[in-house]
DNA sequence: TGAAATGTTGGGGCG
DNA sequence: ACGCCCCAACATTTC
């Protein structure tokens, strides 16, 4: 009688996890294993709000184990060593596992596999959170893909996986006697309870994520590809750290879209849908570019930008931007969303993101670290992508001269400033053709609003114009370094 | 998945 | 009626 391990990792759920359903297939005995190490994990290590998210996800899975008549076994300590020690207590004969694409995790997994080759139990690893395997999507000349667009015909031409795997309806049970950690003995939840915001946003676990699919589909998916630009509007999936847990996978979502565009014939939903299709290949797109260039979370692409000329002091100017207090009303807003929530809509992130890189000239890397910590949903191909692609160094990257302008974005994409009034109420009594630049508003409008600038509400940290033409020149500078003078 | 500067066009006011 | 100018609206170019 054959038992193995599945060691979960980023791919909390039961449906659709091919490492489960292999090890249900070929063993009778399977013991759910958590295994916590963050040392393995590097500089990456998961921050605070993720570490609320993860807290959470492993209650949900360990109680969606235990209604199928199984356990979540949670240890601590070096991954290797823990998963033999296990397999020894238990009779393992098999470790299960979903792939992962960090490059830490790559290495640590490859040495775990050749550890537990050594001491003599087999492993087999799947792919469950990817539509597509990095090596199998590469362009004729065999290099990967760097620029999006034709990355998504490529997705196009192979289309999506379909048929994810059901979940199962019952587990082998695990031994009463072995041991494992309670969650809380990991301390992943805040000393300091700062988590209320979080807590009243998001429902981390598979049924949280099956959940919110559901509500995206029948609520948001029918005006998705003009919703989504719109930061005061419930517009987007919100999606995004139910997949980086792997509370639900890529190739469930794409199944789900697809099964809903087959039943509603209404013209213009096609092309909805691909609108969010191809969101969900630009977080593909940005896995397989970590898998391809893995020094990456660190350094920029574009080699031309290691020599940029980023302020030299930069920490106050951070230290405001951190804690929305730059004077700009979008960029404040953004950031106050995702200190209350532990998100922040995609076009604020491309906002605050153009504004910390060009406006402060503060580097891509300070604001990458700054998510990490404080994004539920921080995913190190996605932030990197993300920022890269906003500082104009990465692959298919905004080109360098793009500077978003947050008043002009605030008034196309949040005309009517409740966004900023949700998350600055300082700000909420101004009316809505000031409330964007409140530097510029006439002094009887602030006094009427309640304003005070440099008191109430901060006066902006540099002047747009000024800070966009400054930045421009700076960038004009590696451009020219590197042009051969004819 | 920009913004600003510059160029072009065409309607209307006016002599 | 006609040419001229102004300038908003739109298009193109440049950063």
């Amino acid at each position: 009688m054959s038992a193995a391990i599945v060691w979960f990792r980023q791919d909390l759920r039961l449906a659709d996890n091919p490492a489960l359903a292999r090890a249900l297939a070929g063993c009778e005995r399977i013991v759910p294993a958590y295994i916590h190490a963050p040392e393995e994990s590097g500089a990456w290590a998961p921050g605070a709000a993720s570490r609320w998210w993860l807290h959470h996800s492993l209650v949900a899975l360990d109680g969606a184990l235990r209604a199928l008549g199984s356990r979540l076994i949670v240890r601590r300590g070096p991954s290797l060593e823990t998963l033999i020690g296990l397999a020894r207590e238990t009779g393992a004969t098999h470790v299960f596992w979903n792939r992962l694409y960090e490059p830490a995790h790559r290495g640590r997994d490859q040495r775990v596999e050749t550890g537990l080759r050594a001491a003599g139990v087999q492993v087999e690893s799947a792919n469950a959170s990817l539509l597509f395997e990095p090596q199998s999507l590469l362009k004729d000349d065999g290099n990967p893909y760097q620029v999006f667009t034709p990355f998504w015909r490529a997705c196009l031409r192979r289309g999506w996986p379909t048929d994810p795997i059901p979940a199962p309806q019952a587990l082998p049970p695990v031994p009463q006697a072995l041991s494992s950690l309670e969650l809380e003995e990991l301390a992943l939840l805040p000393k300091i309870p700062w988590d209320g915001g979080l807590r009243a946003t998001w429902r981390p676990g598979e049924a949280g994520a099956q959940a919110r699919l559901e509500t995206f589909l029948d609520t948001t998916l029918a005006r998705y590809a003009e919703a989504r630009d719109r930061p005061d509007r419930a517009g987007t999936s919100r999606l995004s750290p139910h997949l980086h847990f792997g509370e639900i996978g890529p190739r469930q979502v794409a199944a789900a879209v697809e099964r809903r565009l087959a039943l509603d014939p209404a013209p213009g939903s096609r092309a909805q849908g691909e609108s969010f299709l191809r969101q969900l290949v630009w977080r593909e797109f940005a896995h397989h570019l970590l898998v391809h260039f893995p020094r990456t979370p660190e350094e920029p692409l574009d080699r031309r930008f290691a020599r940029f000329p980023w302020a030299e002091r930069y920490q106050d100017a951070l230290a405001a931007w951190r804690r929305g207090r730059t004077g700009v009303p979008l960029v404040d807003a953004g950031m106050r969303e995702l200190w209350a929530t532990g998100w922040m809509h995609n076009r604020a992130r491309m906002i605050v993101a153009s504004f910390l890189t060009k406006n402060l000239l503060v580097p891509w890397q300070e604001g990458a670290r700054w998510f990490w910590d404080t994004l539920v949903d921080a995913d190190l191909a996605n932030n990197t992508l993300g920022w890269q692609w906003t500082a104009g160094c990465g692959a298919d990257a905004a080109p360098y001269f793009r500077v978003f302008n947050p008043v002009l974005q605030g008034r196309k994409f949040d005309p009517r400033g409740a966004y900023l009034r949700r998350h600055l109420p300082e700000l909420a009594g101004l009316p809505d053709e000031h409330i964007h630049a409140p530097w510029a508003a006439p002094p009887a409008v602030l006094e009427a609003a309640g304003v005070r600038l440099g008191e109430t509400y901060p006066r902006p940290l540099v002047d747009l114009k000024a800070s966009r033409e400054r930045a421009l020149a700076r960038f004009q500078r590696i451009k020219n370094r590197l042009t051969p003078s004819p």
